[in-house]
DNA sequence: ATTTAAACTTGCCTTATGTCAAGAAATACT
DNA sequence: AGTATTTCTTGACATAAGGCAAGTTTAAAT
């Protein structure tokens, strides 16, 4: 009568077995942040990447003028990598921050190496899910160049919605590669309408 | 007294043995490609990637305008793949266009399949590439964001110095979010200093 | 070689978004 | 509950980049 493990739901559009599942979700560990701590920051090399269970992160990188801006949100059943700092060992960019309380469950790299290279539908699964990351990155960055800030935000709005409703505007404006100043002038746009 | 074959250089830095590579190797296939030449479009599912040993190429999309974007120069050593059309076998929103006549060595996805789930090292390598890219395209996209259109213009020159000498301006331009008037007006005040 | 088309530049004017600063509203702190 | 911070909004003005159209240069085609 065990309940069903928060990770089953995670890969369950895999081709993963039951029985791999149960080699597989037992390698990962329960951990939880605070609001405001931080799941990894610049300089250190990723040796864990997660699945929230609960709670919403962001990550953020600091531009030359020190300001910070905002390059993804999470949420329950996302992934939390830095691909290049866990996959090519090498010190991050990226900060990542809990913007809530957060319960996440956590892999580290030697676990995931052995992992990957022992079980093939595990790695098919992590390589789809890496290619679905990049594939999110692509279409931010043409986003980026061929929409307007205004078809941006609404755009996060219907894609995102909880991701509106729990993040400050500062941080969404980054993201949206505007400040926040024009961000309110959005809103102030759309509610008139 | 055999030539050494150019994709020993591509995979030089990885930690692909001899005995691998020759098993490697040979299930490439060149193929030349005229300029102007597809070599592949909007609506198809890549069922190949390539790696340029000469010419240059470009990828772009179609904007709601119906104007194009380019989304990314190759050449000489570059890998030509699109990522999510490969691996999820969907069809691609891109175009990749040769900008001058090419030759390339080129992979299906089968042979591809058979090779990354049995050599590991192949695996590894692949993934490096794969997380290289995405790491290529967070900086272009923070770089979006956090500078201004001459800023980027000049990084390119720095970082990609033979594209600048070999593509036109508009479609510079529009790989720096731009249009090639701006481009234009940008060029003349670098000239200036 | 001549013609045609494409690429690039430039001027004039418009627009999206930024900057700075002040005030209002919402949250956090003790 | 009351004060201190942070977040959000708004106004006045500044600036980066776009739109359009004409002219020039360069490259392609016959």
């Amino acid at each position: 009568m065990s309940e069903t493990h928060f990770l089953t739901k995670v890969f369950s559009n895999s081709d993963l077995t039951k029985d791999e599942l149960d080699v597989i979700i037992p390698k990962f560990h329960q951990i939880s942040y605070k609001k405001n701590s931080y799941l990894l920051s610049q300089g250190e090399i990723a040796n864990y990447y997660w699945f929230v269970e609960s709670g919403f992160i962001r990550s953020f990188v600091l531009d030359t003028e020190g300001d910070d801006i905002t390059t993804n949100f999470y949420s329950t059943g996302d992934i939390v990598i830095d691909w290049a700092s866990f996959f090519l060992r090498k010190p991050t960019r990226e900060h990542i921050q809990a913007l809530t309380d957060c319960v996440c469950w956590r892999l580290d790299f030697d676990t995931f190496q052995q992992l990957f290279h022992s079980i093939k539908n595990f790695r098919e699964q992590g390589r789809t899910t890496l290619v679905g990351s990049y594939f999110g990155l692509k279409r931010y960055s043409i986003s980026m160049i061929a929409d307007q800030a205004k078809d941006r935000y609404l755009r996060l709005i219907e894609e995102k919605p909880h991701i509106i409703q729990n993040v400050s505007l500062k941080h969404i404006a980054t993201y949206l590669g505007i400040t926040d100043t024009s961000l309110s002038r959005i809103r102030k746009e759309i509610a008139s309408e």
